[in-house]
DNA sequence: AATTCCAAGTTATATATAGAACTGGTTGAC
DNA sequence: GTCAACCAGTTCTATATATAACTTGGAATT
């Protein structure tokens, strides 16, 4: 949010410029996630620091879940973990033993003018709304719209469905250097309206959960809202705090 | 609580180690939040350790929030935010400006044998079951099982009502030394059950939130299980992730 | 009485260095 | 062909040191 800023290079400790300059050059694209970085060493002998110096800035960077520092053999950039992290919180109840990810059927891509509450939050009207099924289990088991910047994710409707797989995060990232780095939600309860009950095959007016997600970046801007509708009876959301 | 970990030292690191001798004191009660730990030369020369090595003990007690750096002045004990954090996830939809904490009443509080699920996770069947009633604009809003391990907290079903306040947390810290360090929640929709039901004053049935919580020591080992439920259309979860 | 200045103590930044631990590849012996 | 030994390169741990930035409290000055 603060972190705009071009001048970064004001007079700020040195750890904090390479950090800057690295995250920079990782947001540009420099590396993939399977070749490393320069050892530390290189950077500093580079950047004219020490190597202390250096282990700190890629310390910040490994903190904030981009890089990923491996012994004796580098420093690479981390194969974000949506798993892990942004998806598992969907996991449905009764999955058994199924890690599997949940196939999910783009229902409508279309630019239109955001409503007020989500032009708020994204800073911008000129959005892509994505409509979203997810299935599990053969049957379909959240219903999501999803809004995007078109400033930030230009032409994003226009992409083949087939090169869009079943996680979106990774397709912000590959095609529109847009790195989700965080993301808060919030879970409430409601009834189902017409459109969502027909879309998840249940009865208008049954019990469904509602998770509103504004998604960020590195620095702190918002770059996603969307909301997810399912069955209140199949759904189960988990949070570690602390 | 005091020394769960004799065989700690076995080979780790000494920033590790003393990592974990600092949290072990600090759970210890050692120091207070209005007055400053050690310095970093001081536990260097006590440790017979080098500043860098201490440093980056701290580091870890700092970004774990337990400690707070005040530079020019010392290190200090965090006051850990209990608002902020473990508990903000239970504000209600429509409260306003309302910042208040829930006022809560113990409806009953029993030695008892814990029911298998619970026992596993908290590692005996030893327990104190405490049920709980938290009130918010003159009505009940959240019921409340709690089960806590005896082996931890002795005695805690004998400590007059009047000086357990709103929160238990503090309660755990001030007389037990258990400090909650992190927890797990896990939200899903159900009905409720006759009892549940008379609790919160609604109908038999009524859709409620389920939120089951697991709450863990600096150590992770469990410390509490307890599950709150609420009116499902009062109920709003938020939660930060990444 | 109020303000300024100073000194000691503290955390923060940065350098230089050394060896341990580990990885991945190459070489050599069998 | 297989296995072991070796080696260069990497991250990890740890020490020692120096200086900057900041806080606090008391002394000195006005």
């Amino acid at each position: 949010m603060v972190e705009m800023n071009l001048q970064a290079d004001a007079r700020l400790p040195a750890y904090l410029r390479l950090r800057d300059e690295l995250a920079a050059r990782i947001a540009a694209g420099e590396w993939r996630t399977d070749e490393a970085l320069p050892s530390d060493n290189r950077l500093a002998r580079d950047g004219d620091l020490s190597v202390g110096t250096v282990r700190k800035a890629v310390q910040m960077l490994v903190d904030e879940g981009l890089l990923e520092r491996r012994q004796g053999s580098g420093t690479y950039l981390r194969k974000p973990a949506f798993n892990a992290t942004l998806f598992r919180f969907f996991q449905m109840r009764d999955s058994g033993s199924g890690q599997s990810i949940p196939s999910s059927r783009l229902l409508s891509r279309e630019l239109m003018t955001a409503p007020a509450a989500i032009a708020d939050v994204l800073g911008t009207d000129e959005v892509i709304r994505i409509e979203r099924l997810r299935d599990f289990a053969d049957r379909p088991f959240l219903s999501e719209d999803i809004y995007i910047p078109v400033r930030l994710f230009p032409g994003f409707e226009t992409i083949p469905e087939s090169e869009i797989g079943p996680l979106l995060y990774p397709v912000y990232l590959d095609r529109f250097e847009v790195f989700v780095a965080s993301a808060e939600d919030e879970v409430s309860f409601a009834t189902a309206d017409e459109t969502t009950a027909s879309r998840l095959g249940i009865a208008t007016g049954d019990a469904i959960a509602v998770i509103e997600r504004t998604a960020y970046s590195l620095n702190g801007t918002p770059v996603e809202w969307r909301v997810a509708r399912g069955p209140a009876d199949r759904f189960r959301y988990r949070s570690r705090i602390g």
